[in-house]
DNA sequence: TGCATGATGTGATCTAAGTCACCTTCACTA
DNA sequence: TAGTGAAGGTGACTTAGATCACATCATGCA
């Protein structure tokens, strides 16, 4: 059903300044995909025929070392979209992406969505925007990656976990982690016993307390400065 | 003159494709600007009023730990275009940027560039074109500074220096590299001694020949097969 | 109920990279 | 042409983080 997509492609930053019409068209030639957790949406490399909004669900887009190690480079959950770039810039796909849980999505060929963009500036401009956007975060990960050391990466992670989904308690405020310490390693650019080993530190370092995947924060703002702080 | 401005707005891959009186009304707001080496444009966090053109020079992008050390997010050299970021997603600058050399800049404000975007879709095309080829590049960025090490990030900047700026001799490629040890190593994420003995090894394993600023590449392919390797 | 399977915890060990201290070399200009 | 400051080189040492090898611990599901 056309008007459900259009409901699903309405809440995108992408295409929610588009008329219903537009969309309408975009619609009729979008495709449905269905991926089971891990599963592999496209690989690093290979050429890009367009791009996906995520219906429900959530990716990650990651880059592997030849010896197996990920780097995610960002999670992207419903409802937005993924892969403008190598449409907007006609190369390939940048980074392979998978599905982090159940995911449906709904492909766009590149030649419909410049199209669009032609005709439809506000388009092109939410493009810049959001591309943008995500070229800030890709800088901020450069950064955490080559100037900050594990211990304040993960600390960063809980951080924008806490503001994000926190639930305040008399004591702090309470998170409950959904990752296991392996993908957090792969986000953080890290090894699996790493992410193990620097949550038994935060903790020493009581900055956290954490049982399993309930973590309590008891003060964010020294956690927020501990992220930032010198190495040394 | 403005004919000059104009001149140089059609060269960056940003304004190439707008009308020289769409150009003549930028050029008219623009505001000259002149650095010397290592002079710093604006810093990282600093609200955003608009973006620069690089008529002549170079700027580097980094972002600086508390503890001072840099890292490079990206080199660029006239002509093009800085800080696209924050005008089209209105945050503030995302990074530092500072003069590699004296660097002549045509300042343009938000308001103007968002405008003629607005206006003239081709130029939001083109900014979401050119900022998801940085995205591109930053997520690459990620990836050699998460999974690979020194030895395969020094590599690659002397790959992509042979590969733009190398010569052809009998006996391989040479390249004159015009960085310091110390710019070299804000670029790959390290410290200099690192990358002194980093340049030490490399010659060790015969990938390279090196007398001070002057590199021979012997077999590129080698070179190229030891950057992208695996870690062990 | 029980056993795979994946997640986590932990000791022992290794090593790439960072740090410190100092020296030499180079290039520029006073 | 001496002198100053930046760049490059190098030895000695430290350390964060990776690796390996196991030992639990959950938990679904057969």
């Amino acid at each position: 059903m056309p008007d459900d997509k259009i409901t699903v492609f309405k809440q995108t930053e992408l295409f929610r300044d588009l008329d219903e019409a537009v969309l309408e068209v975009l619609a009729k030639h979008s495709i449905l995909k269905h991926l089971q957790r891990n599963e592999i949406l496209f690989l690093a490399g290979e050429p890009a025929k367009g791009l996906y909004v995520i219906a429900s669900g959530s990716v990650r887009a990651f880059r592997t070392s030849s010896d197996g190690r990920e780097q995610v480079i960002h999670v992207e959950k419903a409802v937005t979209t993924i892969a403008e770039v190598p449409v907007f810039d006609n190369g390939n796909y940048p980074s392979t992406v998978a599905a982090e849980e159940e995911t449906t999505l709904y492909f766009l060929s590149k030649q419909d969505v410049i199209k669009t963009a032609t005709a439809h500036p506000q388009l092109a401009l939410a493009a810049a925007r959001l591309i943008a956007s995500r070229l800030r975060r890709c800088a901020e990960l450069v950064e955490t990656l080559s100037l900050r050391e594990v211990g304040q990466r993960l600390a960063s992670v809980l951080l924008d976990e806490a503001r994000n989904n926190g639930i305040e308690t008399s004591n702090g405020i309470k998170i409950k982690l959904r990752l296991t310490h392996n993908q957090l390693a792969a986000r953080i650019g890290t090894v699996r016993e790493v992410v193990t080993r620097t949550f038994i530190r935060l903790q020493d370092q009581e900055l956290i307390v954490h049982d399993g995947k309930d973590i309590l924060i008891p003060d964010l703002q020294a956690v927020a400065a501990y992220a930032e702080s010198a190495r040394d």
